[in-house]
DNA sequence: TAGATTATCTATTAAACAAATAGATTAAAC
DNA sequence: GTTTAATCTATTTGTTTAATAGATAATCTA
């Protein structure tokens, strides 16, 4: 399952991708935390978090808020759940972000969870590594 | 990631079903801890959920102990996973064992966040109900 | 430059969950 | 009736999730 703070940080983003396309400049924090229906201090933590990967920008003072870091079509929606939520893999030693041998494993190359598993992964990364924000806008998800 | 638990849970399933081919009778619990390397208390409480849903079968006293509920083709990792760990999907607005829809959700019809997910779960669900333990065993994944 | 606006930083909290342990009880075999 | 092994009841510890509160820093506008 997703965590509340992934799905609320996908709504976020994908609020500032519709806006995007409107050309009137960032959102407010308050108005995000609003409009889609999320705890506004909670949402500051998720959207610093997405700004300092650069995937958001944000402004100060008057005028401010936040709005997307780089184009949408360079956003894959993998690297925002990996960011929130942590590595996609089910076991961490078929992580390629996170790489980690399992405490009780024995031997890697004949582990049979890992065996299932890593196919589990690989369909899992592959559709969204090369889902990007802009697709998933349109509603258009690549297998 | 999958919990312990379900780590837990599938090795030792896994363990028994090799253990089924050679003839041998059940296998204690105490045996099973020690060969895998798992808490022996945590495990209890994980062999006796399983064999609460049937698909493990347990004798008490001398001679007794912990084997297959059901032959290990009638078995799909899928159901062991949902069962330790809860239900695959990221959303549970995807969940065919568990639905609920989502707190925060406006309409599950337009939700994009719904419908990236929604392959993740199909192909992720595909793999693991149409991989039954004894498949796992021979190292064979059905995708 | 003062005041308003808006993001950012530091700290804290309550509740839930994961992982594990301890001890008593029940069932079966011999 | 003693031994073996699963089962039940209860508790504990640590971590994570989700959220809140209040002070601070940057930027704009009048």
């Amino acid at each position: 399952m997703l965590s509340k703070k992934a799905k609320y940080g996908l709504q976020a983003i994908i609020f500032l991708a519709k806006e995007e396309k409107k050309k009137k400049g960032p959102i407010q924090i308050s108005e995000l935390a609003e409009k889609e229906n999320i705890p506004k201090k909670f949402l500051e933590i998720i959207l610093l978090e997405m700004r300092k990967q650069g995937i958001l920008h944000s402004k100060m003072g008057a005028g401010g808020g936040y709005s997307l870091g780089k184009s949408a079509d360079k956003i894959s929606i993998g690297q925002i759940v990996r960011l929130l939520d942590g590595p996609l893999a089910q076991v961490s030693c078929l992580s390629k972000t996170a790489y980690h041998k399992c405490d009780e494993c024995k031997d890697e190359k004949t582990c049979e969870i890992r065996k299932v598993m890593k196919k589990v992964h690989e369909s899992t990364a592959r559709i969204l590594d090369r889902t990007s924000l802009a697709d998933a806008v349109k509603g258009k998800v690549n297998i």
